[in-house]
DNA sequence: AAAATGTACCGTACAAAGTACGGAGACCGG
DNA sequence: CCGGTCTCCGTACTTTGTACGGTACATTTT
């Protein structure tokens, strides 16, 4: 028989190789390593293909990006939610999806804000899911298109504020050594000079919560007071 | 006389250089040329050195863009207020300046998205003065500390979102072509297929108006009246 | 004043990453 | 059996960050 080393390097001409499965494969990457460690040639090793294997179907690196945007975006999933739904539940499902896709997709606030990404697809698909979503439960169409813009803006700003990305992290699914880097910064605020930062000192286990789930939260019943108050205020007393 | 070919590759000898005036240079040349430009080439050249003098003063190309970060917060000026401010007037105002923060240094908001950025000096400095003047127009600590979560999330994130960096525009400081753009978008929406994405095409002229000032005032907005709220429902009679 | 030492600057060179170019194998219709 | 096409990719060039060591002036020492 023929040595292994002589395997063709045409392994299985699978024709396993497309666009959306190349941005899946490198947004995965992307999401686990870093966007930084992203490299052609990763991608290209990752997918055991050839570094020049994607600009058969991208034009450059540029346009993989893009591609990632428009996978996650995609991805976007709305809960399901009654028919009856009231304004604050609607405006609470989509924050919440858009806060779950920034947590299981790292990578895209940085590609986000790094890119005029254009990419159409997806990212329209998306809006007119939230926007028809936020209608339904009784937001005019004006108000729901703001209510969109503050949302998208707000989970990309909290996601890119601070992203924690604790690559090469261990065990669990949530946050390993939370209590560790709380310490940490509690010691940091505590270690600031008194009379140059009274109120970091004073406020310091505040501001240690800044980068928790609850100042998400925070904006989101913001813009959820706004609406409720807005839609009472034009008596919109439809029942 | 001798030729001026002959003249020393060491010209002035200033001890000009310094690493704020490093970061300066940088950050205004990011700021009109784009990030991606910046290289560490491109920054010797417009300061008139060698490639290798930044090594003198950091430690690698992230300590200048940490530095960039930091010379950028530390310029965040609040407007003067009166003593009495109002919380919607503190809360305006430090949205104001956030917002002109982004505006005049477009590569600041990539800049922050992409790194983790523990530039403590400047940042503090801000956070310090900002959360001062919340605290003294009435706002109680804690929520003080949420608002200034809020609008800098909020900034960040608007200015994230649609980066429309005209590098490589004109004439004036405002929007050269807005009309322009405005048109192509409005016939972007309004192409759109109408079955797929019937929200869309109904709220067009909505949508166009979504990375607008006023989206951002929006936000801003939401937070005045949360806040505004809350200090009332907590009585704080204070008169 | 001349030599030694330190400081500020930078020329060269190498590694990593994006990508242009052209080629190589597999499959297809004749 | 023979080109044609499609898919993939090896090689090499360019740009970028940066390590290493050198050079020139200033200050100190003798």
């Amino acid at each position: 028989m023929n040595d292994a080393s002589a395997v063709p390097p045409t392994p299985p001409r699978d024709r396993t190789l497309s666009a959306p499965l190349i941005a899946r494969q490198a947004l995965a990457l992307a999401d686990e390593r870093g966007l930084e460690k992203l490299t052609v040639r990763s991608l290209a090793s990752a997918l055991g293909v050839g570094t020049m294997t994607f600009y058969g179907y991208f034009r450059s690196k540029e346009e993989i990006l893009d591609a990632m945007a428009d996978e996650a975006l995609g991805s976007l999933a709305l809960p399901e939610g009654e028919p009856d739904e009231t304004p604050r539940q609607a405006i609470e499902n989509v924050a919440q999806a858009f806060r779950r896709l920034m947590v299981e997709h790292p990578s895209i606030a940085q590609i986000l804000s790094s890119r005029i990404t254009d990419s159409p697809q997806a990212r329209r698909g998306a809006m007119e899911v939230v926007i028809d979503r936020l209608m339904r439960s009784g937001i005019p169409g004006p108000l729901a298109v703001r209510s969109y813009g503050f949302l998208m803006v707000h989970a990309l700003g909290f996601a890119s504020y601070q992203t924690p990305r604790p690559w090469a992290r261990g065990t669990s699914d949530e946050s390993p050594d939370e209590s560790e880097l709380r310490r940490q910064q509690h010691h940091f605020y505590a270690s600031l000079p008194l009379t140059e930062f009274p109120r970091l000192v004073e406020l310091r286990d505040e501001l240690i919560e800044l980068p928790g789930e609850a100042q998400f939260a925070f904006g989101v019943a913001c813009l959820c007071d706004t609406v409720e108050a807005t839609l009472a205020r034009e008596g919109h007393l439809d029942g």
